[in-house]
DNA sequence: CAGTATCCACAAGGATACTG
DNA sequence: CAGTATCCTTGTGGATACTG
């Protein structure tokens, strides 16, 4: 799924903006952040937990985003139970590292969010 | 352009994985950060030197990410002279105030761009 | 120079139904 | 429960050509 940018190609962490566009990249997700933030207060959660706090997120969609951030090495899955099953995500260190990021994200949305008015067309 | 999800719906702000994604939405777009990157450390820009920086990035597609930059008020475009156009770029006062989220973005970017392995298959 | 106008390709997200 | 499998719609970005 998605070949995401050019982060690998050699073209990142070579000039400051670069490193900005490959961490933007991670979150660049309609889901990606409010689960990142959510799995960081939480800690633990399970896909239906996780499916319960999204809302109107589908199955298909869930998963997918789970299996990216699991690539990318942001989140991690446990299997807690088979029969039922039941899984548990959490974050990897990297993925905690990216709690500075989320909490500026979020002080920002707090004071700013309202007044965007996206094209007036 | 763009509805840009449901952060004027009153869906935002409410909770602070709302702020969150709301503010997420304002990056996530190909070139938004990299443009405030730039703008952040430039002050101000004129469309061309941008287009320069970018790199790989057509007018229209600059044209179209900074119309909705200045859509919500990230952004300033002010007309330097006409005949020859010049115009020139810089940030407002909200597009300023995403400083430390882009710096945070930044420092995630440098210490764990490279891992990025997206999706196996 | 600083864009617009068109057309196009593709990935992302959603709806719905089904399964180990 | 925790996903997969399909199908379908839309948005986003790019190529190319043109303009005040």
């Amino acid at each position: 799924m998605s070949e995401s940018s050019d982060c690998r190609a050699g073209w990142c962490a070579e000039t400051d903006y670069c490193a900005v566009t490959c961490a933007a990249d991670v979150l660049a997700n309609k889901w990606h952040p409010v689960i990142v933030h959510r799995l960081l207060d939480a800690g633990e959660l399970g896909f239906g937990d996780l499916s319960d706090e999204l809302g109107s997120v589908t199955n298909k969609v869930l998963s997918e985003s789970l299996d990216d951030l699991e690539a990318r090495d942001i989140v991690e899955r446990t299997i807690v139970s088979e029969q039922p099953l039941r899984v548990s995500y959490a974050l990897t260190e990297r993925g905690r590292a990216l709690e500075p990021v989320v909490t500026e994200l979020e002080r920002w949305g707090r004071e700013y969010a309202e007044p965007a008015r996206p094209a007036t067309e």
